[in-house]
RNA sequence: CGGGGUGUAGCGUAGCCCGGUCAUCGCGCCUGCUUUGGGAGCAGGAGGUCGCAGGUUCGAAUCCUGCCACCCCGACCA
């Protein structure tokens, strides 16, 4: 279990769940595979929310909303696209419930309440998007159009999975139109750094950078960037895509706009998300058997005050002095709790806020006071260290910072003794089912070979990397030639 | 939709085979006192249509039938 997870055989989904519940974050609801975000764990979502949406802004984006409800016949318009998600939408096909005249007290759905028209509960955008660009974009000098909507999606899913899979979750959907080809590629390259570089820096989460092949690619697409993250059990999760769409959707919804020499073209569309699906990859990726472990740039709480004393009179000395170094963290921007709840003993808040994952935790009592220190005990490590009050800021500081790179590089290291070359089929299948991680393999570029290794052995092609040097080989399962190395791996 | 499993207090559970002081225990909750440098102790207390509906029986949490819900595995998952 935590961070010692090397063995596939542990329970990891009782080990997330149990994370999750002790950790405030959610639980299940009543209703089928949706989430409830508990207060704390939704402070989580918007600080990721708050820096993203920054970097949104800062790469010329601005934001908006569209309707929760797709009409059936916009819906159905970029064919590939509705087809890919037939199988998971939600329908609404009436608007109006009536008493139940069999079951005094109870409502029935009223047939007369029938919609002409069903709508479709969105599980992605562009369909409502694009029909409202279509009217927007007229010329050349319409363009670009940047936009970023935060909403919530659903997806009807088979299975769920808490964070994972969940059939609502919460997201961040951008949907760009170009005037060439060139820029909207251009774009779909730069979002998918800007979420790397995210993933990378906040959540501390070491990611790969690749294409989908074809048969992983989102429907309606022309190209597909990822960035793919290894979790704690060896399996891989993809936690953030942006897509380039060609015309395909400006054909689809005829939006087409005057060029500059004159003529009349399709416009170029992109669209890139990324979803609460993060806090799950969070979770997997530094938690260990004492709960959450939260990179600092995120923590809700960076630094909690735990008093320790005897006896009101104390109780109030040390919550001077308390307050005090709260007000000093937070001249230098550093999200302070001060617990001084009487109605709980220091033992019970130090679990309470290791469970909760808040990166340093400081205990003043008695001992402190006649010694002007304070103990600083830092979550990844579980070290304790006497530090004199008067060093306090500096310390903090610095221990923030290097406990967001700290997590980075245990993660990134963890990762890079996961990604094993083979060069035969038997080699795939041992590392897959034994050390698991990231097999980089030789492939023929065949859906077939593709299909095949996924039936036997459930791994996907997670990407072809950015990051890849051309090296000539053999297709791992059909000996055919290649000239390029991929990465397989199980998913979530 | 297939295969397996589970429904007993807010949560986690014992009891079910073999029907009869069996509604058990832990956590949590409430009151009081003592406690406070790692999840407090003691004493007292509140809280349950045993998933639902039938049936068998003198008697059902327990046996039978049907239904419902949830979980796990699979199919599905741009």
């Amino acid at each position: 279990m935590g961070s010692k997870i090397t063995s596939r055989k542990i329970d990891y989904s009782k080990w997330y769940n149990e994370i999750v519940v002790n950790a405030d974050l959610a639980e299940n609801s009543a209703v089928r595979g949706c989430m409830i975000i508990k207060p704390y764990g939704y402070a989580i979502w918007e600080k990721m929310q708050a820096e993203l949406d920054k970097m949104f802004k800062e790469t010329g984006h601005e934001n908006a909303y569209f309707p929760l409800f797709v009409p059936k016949s916009l819906f159905e318009a970029e064919e590939k696209n509705a087809e890919g998600f037939a199988k998971e939408c939600a329908v609404v096909t009436h608007y109006r419930l009536k008493n139940d005249e069999d079951r005094p007290g109870k409502l029935k759905v009223d047939p007369n309440a029938k919609l002409e028209e069903e709508l479709v509960v969105r599980p992605t955008s562009e369909a409502v998007i694009w029909n409202t660009y279509k009217s927007w974009i007229q010329s050349y000098r319409d363009l670009p159009i940047l936009i970023n909507q935060w909403a919530n999606v659903v997806r009807w899913e088979m299975r769920t999975r808490l964070f994972l899979r969940t059939a609502e979750f919460l997201w961040q959907e951008g949907h760009t139109a170009h005037a060439t080809k060139v820029q909207a590629i251009e774009e779909t390259k730069l979002m998918n750094q800007v979420y790397a570089d995210f993933v990378e820096n906040y959540m501390a989460i070491p990611v790969i950078q690749g294409t989908k092949t074809a048969s992983e690619r989102f429907a309606g697409a022309e190209e597909t960037y990822c960035i793919e993250a290894l979790m704690q059990d060896g399996k891989v999760l993809q936690a953030g895509t942006s897509h380039f769409l060609g015309q395909n959707f400006a054909k689809a919804f005829d939006v087409k706009f005057a060029t500059a020499e004159g003529g009349l073209e399709h416009v170029w569309a992109t669209s890139w998300g990324v979803s609460t699906r993060l806090i799950g990859a969070l979770i997997m990726t530094h938690s260990d058997d004492s709960g959450l472990v939260l990179p600092p740039n995120l923590a809700p709480i960076q630094v909690v005050l735990v008093p320790i004393y005897r006896g009101e009179e104390q109780q109030n000395e040390i919550a001077e002095v308390a307050n005090t170094m709260k007000k000093a963290l937070e001249n230098k921007q550093i999200r302070v709790k001060f617990d001084n709840r009487d109605k709980f003993k220091p033992g019970f808040k130090f679990n309470e806020y290791e469970v909760k994952g808040v990166p340093l935790r400081i205990a003043i009592g008695p001992k402190d006071l006649q010694n002007g220190t304070v103990e600083i005990a830092r979550r990844d490590t579980m070290t304790k260290t006497i530090v004199n009050q008067d060093k306090l800021v500096d310390f903090v500081l610095n221990q923030l910072e290097q406990m967001q790179g700290d997590l980075f590089q245990k993660a990134l290291d963890f990762r890079e003794t996961h990604i094993t070359e083979v060069e035969n089929f038997e080699e795939f299948k041992n590392i897959i089912e034994g050390k698991g991680g990231f097999i980089s393999a030789h492939w023929d570029g065949t859906e077939e070979t593709e299909e095949a290794i996924k039936k036997s052995t459930k791994a996907t092609i997670r990407c072809i990397p950015l990051k890849s040097k051309t090296e000539s080989g053999k297709c791992v399962f059909s000996g055919k030639p290649s000239n390029q190395r991929v990465l397989f791996a199980k998913a979530y």
